[in-house]
DNA sequence: CAAGATATTGACTTGTTGGTCAATAGTCCG
DNA sequence: CGGACTATTGACCAACAAGTCAATATCTTG
């Protein structure tokens, strides 16, 4: 079936433009004319692929998902003990392709948008429970169960401070900086206890 | 001018209405027609008083800050050292009145939007510039000029990021233990040193 | 080539919101 | 009382965005 395949290859293209909107103007400034105008291509061919908006940009909360859970994997498989799993996992965070203004801006308007639209919700709730559970998971042997918790909320309340603090006033932080103070906190909590 | 103080007192009853409405519904959700319901009046009178929706939100956060300030100010003067007033200062930020989900959704709302809107922008940057200039000014002396301003920066990230999470995710997150996560950064912070 | 399936388009509808405006109602003071 | 000022309202408009749909163009395949 050629044309299956064809058709496959204008989603793909559709998507990657909604990509690059998303990534320029947030999950509202979205439009489907803006990605249209991206693609070449008209509105309702838009929809001709993705029956609506929020399908659109589920395709791509979930191309963005599966990319930052390959590299996560990745970043983490390479180090050998917890110590430096857990410090791959944070310089994960602020590589300076990712801590960007484009992707913390995006990142942002997931989450205030999320209180009203349940399928952002879902994509943000993944996003912070993954971060969390693989904080949790490295701290365990390193400083047991019952303190692995609150290290990993406080780090990653920190993180996302960070990625706030990068979305709203992109210059006056660096991601070197902002990758040396999360780790700077990581090895407070440790020293402490 | 008997009619200067009517015309005066409709306009706190409505920027009473319009602060309901912000709180409820962030300041997105505060359409005028909203507030106008809250207040038991129409839109018209709403802009009879408030010429644009912009001057009405700028009323409303003024109000805010404003008490914002006075709170902070009185906070912190009952304190005698730069310790306990740094206690103080953090304790308010997440006092049960304030660390609800209505004033942290409202405030991710105003960050959320404040890259489109310049009013918006002006009140995010005055609201964090207090936090971390309050927080390095009582910092100093404790650990010295150099020190206090990446562990101000830290502390108000975490700060931030805690918010963050009281307004996406009330449950999991009571005042006091964010406010406990957010003491114990300090602590930490100030034994490494 | 021809028929049927698929792709594409733009006009249209619907719904929301901020804002304008003229008409009406009410109030104050000379 | 009556004129001037103020308050209030709802109808209206413009802008914007999502989604529908029928018409047209294009392509695949027997």
């Amino acid at each position: 079936m050629p044309l299956r395949s064809i058709s496959e290859m204008r989603r793909e293209e559709l998507a990657l433009a909604a990509l690059e909107v998303f990534l320029a103007h947030g999950a509202e400034g979205m439009t489907l004319e803006s990605v249209a105008a991206v693609a070449g291509s008209s509105k309702g061919t838009v929809l001709h692929y993705y029956h609506s908006k929020e399908a659109l940009l589920d395709r791509v909360l979930r191309d963005i998902l599966r990319v930052l859970g390959q590299e996560a994997r990745a970043a983490v498989a390479v180090h050998p003990g917890a110590r430096q799993k857990l410090a791959a996992q944070i310089a994960l965070c602020f590589r300076p392709e990712l801590f960007t203004p484009a992707y913390t801006q995006a990142w942002l308007s997931v989450v205030a948008k999320s209180a009203a639209n349940k399928g952002l919700e879902r994509y943000r709730r993944l996003l912070a429970r993954r971060l969390r559970s693989n904080l949790r998971a490295q701290l365990r042997p390193l400083v047991g169960a019952t303190e692995a918790r609150p290290v990993a909320e406080s780090l990653a309340a920190l993180i996302d401070g960070l990625w706030l603090r990068r979305a709203v006033d992109p210059d006056s932080l660096s991601p070197d900086r902002a990758a040396a103070l999360a780790q700077t906190h990581l090895e407070e909590s440790l020293a402490f206890l």
